[in-house]
DNA sequence: ATCAAGAGTGACAACCATTGTCAAAACACC
DNA sequence: GGTGTTTTGACAATGGTTGTCACTCTTGAT
């Protein structure tokens, strides 16, 4: 997403990390700093809740976490299995997330904005849908 | 974006709405709907706020303007010139935006959702960069 | 034009995600 | 252990957005 994959400043192991990595891990959908900060509540393991928002910043400032908007505009977190970039086809109903990469698209739209004039480009692409799971009703 | 364009209730004519409508197309930029109640003031004809959010809903619910939102997870709304199904090369600096139709992005996402089950499927896509007017600094 | 019904309005409160504060606690390193 | 720096967390504060509800306006019919 950013131009280049940076540095990335060392940061200091604490337990209230290691709780939210913890989360993130076992979470395989994309998920609300609110509702992580209850799911660390419900594990014993509390954590502040400027902490969680903290943490979440801090992973997507380095990359390693993925950063989306939910309906309701909330910021929603998911640790991926791909480092590189790449895009999400998630379950409106269950929330399900599959990782997309498509060099078509990443193609078209570097060349859509060069042949603007646009420089320093990025750009987001998410698909919505209801899964096979979900569908069967 | 949504699966058909239904029978869209009418609606009232109201000096309020014609208002907001105005100031929506003599911009040509997304604006959030703090900065649409402003502009409103400064023409002098003064709008509630929870008018001008309330109009701003129907009207993207309608399909009438379209919505994203922006860095700081602000909504923007903006009364494109295309009725269909379109995406947006914004300009991060200046707001300048390029209206952009792509079939083999579309056909792309389709068939992608299709390939995992998915169904009753939608997107969103937006290209970020920098104008060339905003470049030459 | 008059009128009734219901959509629309607006000032204000309420909500809620997110950020700021800052003293106390935890970490890393010598 | 000592020390300097980072991190934490309870709480306040911010800011966009929605809820409330009595009052007003648009509309369509009479
Ligand atoms: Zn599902
Ligand atoms: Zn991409
Ligand atoms: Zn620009
Ligand atoms: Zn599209």
């Amino acid at each position: 997403m950013s131009v280049r994959d940076q540095p990335v400043k060392e940061h200091r192991r604490t337990r209230q990390r290691a709780a939210v990595d913890e989360v993130l891990d076992d979470t395989t959908d994309f998920i609300s700093a609110q509702d992580l900060h209850a799911a660390l509540r419900a594990r014993g393991a509390g954590v502040g809740l400027a902490t969680v928002y903290r943490t979440l910043q801090t992973l997507a400032d380095d990359g390693k976490v993925d950063v989306l908007r939910s309906d309701g505009g909330e910021a929603v977190y998911r640790r991926c299995v791909r480092e590189e970039h790449h895009h999400h086809l998630v379950c409106r109903s269950c929330g399900a997330t599959v990782e997309i990469a498509g060099p078509t698209v990443e193609r078209w739209a570097s060349s859509v904005a060069e042949k603007h004039g646009f420089v320093d480009v990025s750009h987001t692409l998410e698909i919505f849908g209801t899964c096979p799971r979900c569908a069967q009703a």
